[in-house]
DNA sequence: ACTATACTTGACCAATTTAGTCAGGTATGT
DNA sequence: ACATACCTGACTAAATTGGTCAAGTATAGT
């Protein structure tokens, strides 16, 4: 189980957009320069966040994103949803009632997946961009 | 974040082997068929989980693996440690202190991802094989 | 009006990982 | 002897990841 560099990327670019735009617009080339993340894939991975209104754009000199609501009503949960970064941990389809392997019936397993998921997506909940902040300030302190 | 399928089959597996080798053996045959997964496959797998002791094999007509252990002592974390299932949320190096992207400081995400790593694998640590068997058979009552 | 900045879009790609398969072995109970 | 079933290592097709590259468009400042 691994998170991918996209979902990483996201909230790192978000964390760093929330401590500069109390003025301005943040451009993507400073946050690829502050955070060493590739602008290209920024691009990628913002195109996305706004997909969702979690950044708001301003095009031309001096634009740059913002974000479109309070550090507190963005949770991580919202940010990995806009980027697919989905947790799976079972491979039969949700809804259908087969199993994994074609099987007719839910595999001995597929209870546990189930549980770990909702594990984890409950921790996702939980955080938002607001607690990193928080946790960041304090460790500059 | 996804879970692989050696991690789901390997667990599965052992459920399977929990439940039948109360007086014999159990050949992989058997648990490829009935769970459904590639005998080739299977042998990979419990080659790993024998190297770390969670099962012992029987070789000939009429072997098979057993248990090692009692279900109760047998964790999830057991089982993808042994076949190299892990969680992993950061890239960066643990012991070394710098970042992830090269950076000479950890970057501001990271105790968030060290954060979610210690969460999961919490789940890992407490459920058992014995609390999967016990609900399996909770299911069929 | 011009230009620099910075967002926008879509195609493309190399490297890695995954989820196996395949081909041979070796040990052992009957 | 022979069938069963573990054991080992090499190999591979397909998917995913983590980007790059190219060609735009919109806007602020001069
Ligand atoms: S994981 Fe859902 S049936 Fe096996
Ligand atoms: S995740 Fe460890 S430094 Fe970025």
């Amino acid at each position: 189980m691994k998170l991918t560099s996209k979902g990483r990327y996201a909230v790192m670019a978000l964390v760093d957009l929330a401590r500069f735009d109390n003025i301005n617009p943040v451009s993507l080339r400073d946050i690829s320069l502050r955070q060493g993340i590739s602008l290209d894939y920024l691009e990628q991975i913002f195109s996305k966040l706004k997909k969702d209104q979690i950044v708001k754009s301003i095009r031309g000199t001096q634009g740059g994103y913002v974000l479109s609501k309070k550090p507190n009503e963005i949770k991580l949960t919202n940010i990995f949803h806009a980027v697919d970064e989905k947790v799976k941990t079972v491979q039969c389809k949700k809804e259908s009632k087969k199993g994994c392997n074609g099987k007719a019936t839910k595999c001995v397993t597929h209870n546990l997946w189930d549980e770990l998921e909702t594990h984890i997506n409950t921790f996702f909940e939980k955080k938002s961009l607001e607690d990193l902040l928080k946790n960041n300030t304090e460790q500059r302190a």
